[in-house]
DNA sequence: CGATGGTCTGAATCGTGGTTCACTCCTTCG
DNA sequence: CGAAGGAGTGAACCACGATTCAGACCATCG
């Protein structure tokens, strides 16, 4: 025996997968799903095709993992943003907006989250997301119904709805050419609409 | 000269053309367009691969058409619904109830509609399938708008919202394992979620 | 009939990626 | 140094499903 695995090789290899993943997470951003080849993949990180196989079991588990990546990242920022200071119906506001503008800001990215075609197995990932979206909202609607300040509901399906709402709704001027609408007015009039559907008692916002 | 297509062999080609197109749509409303592939349709409407292309220039333009047509079918119904008798409110209730009713009686069709993986080309097809459902909402919105019944707001986007919450709480459910919840109970709430969405009063439905 | 125009057939072909693997190169340590 | 254990390479391989096409079969009409 002559050789071991040491820390220096440990890391080099780390590097070398955070890369790959890094390289497709900017292809899915960039031209969503279906561009983000696996050689294309490679070719971005720099490695050869058959590196990418050296650190995933193959495509859709390389995806799976970006597609957690990124969905996490999102979902903490809501999450964040609906466990804020305030009463129910603020920290709804607050999450939608979070969503929305987050959104509006790599709408590609968000697009593949939320909507593209993609594999079976990379699918149940991005369920996962939805339903974390939806956790987020559903948890606020339930304090705010505990609370009275929210009529009596099926906080989950709400949520859900919600969660269908806004990404339909940012998704929609998404894909085709690209809706060249004010982002401020799609945003403040998706919180108004989330307010009113969770049935908050519309004050005047000023 | 000694041919020339009659009446006779035109019903023909139609009933055979006819017959390929229903048999996709059998196909998609069982197994989504994944599992609809050229050789499963000619097979299953009992004609060789080769001759789907007789009567189509391509898998794309086929299920174009068969999206087409189940989308069409949809959204009068939607959209009767949304232009019957009533105020604004109502209407908008009336024709959640029968999407959402709809969409449950055939739940992977209602997937493959709203949500599946597609081709871009029908995809396009799509697309113009939600934009329809979204103007039937759009519509019964201006008019309960005009008429005060509802508050100020952007038609166009509430009603794309809509649909976006009414095919998130669907297909949710669809595309697990299938959530054995009440149909009813379902339906009922999105329709409360949808009217509060419009801000319509909140009126003792009984 | 039989010549003509047309549809139907289905096995072969093609294109598109994902995946493999024999080989080269690098690192470690006796 | 040199044997041992990977990591990285990229051209070749393969699976899969859409598409093609040469021939079989059929309807029309002079």
């Amino acid at each position: 025996m002559a050789y071991r695995p040491t820390e220096r090789t440990e890391a080099r290899r780390r590097a070398t997968r955070e890369r790959i993943v890094r390289a497709a997470l900017e292809l899915v951003a960039r031209g969503g799903y279906r561009e983000a080849s696996v050689a294309a993949v490679a070719q971005r990180a720099g490695v050869a095709t058959g590196t990418v196989y050296r650190h995933f079991p193959g495509k859709a588990e390389l995806f799976a993992e970006v597609f957690r990546v990124a969905s996490q990242r999102e979902v903490d920022a809501v999450t964040g943003a609906a466990t804020a200071q305030g009463d129910a119906p603020e920290r709804i506001a607050c999450a939608v907006e979070t969503f929305a503008r987050r959104a509006l800001a790599g709408r590609r990215l968000a697009w593949a989250l939320i909507a593209e075609p993609v594999d079976p197995s990379v699918e149940a990932e991005r369920l996962a997301f939805r339903e974390a979206y939806a956790d987020a909202f559903a948890d606020a609607l339930r304090d705010g119904v505990a609370a009275g300040e929210l009529p009596e509901q099926d906080p989950h399906l709400t949520a859900t709805a919600l969660v269908g709402a806004i990404g339909e709704a940012l998704v929609g001027p998404t894909s085709p050419t690209g809706g060249r609408t004010d982002d401020d007015a799609v945003v403040a009039a998706l919180v108004q609409f989330s307010l009113r559907a969770t049935g908050a008692p519309v004050h005047v916002r000023r």
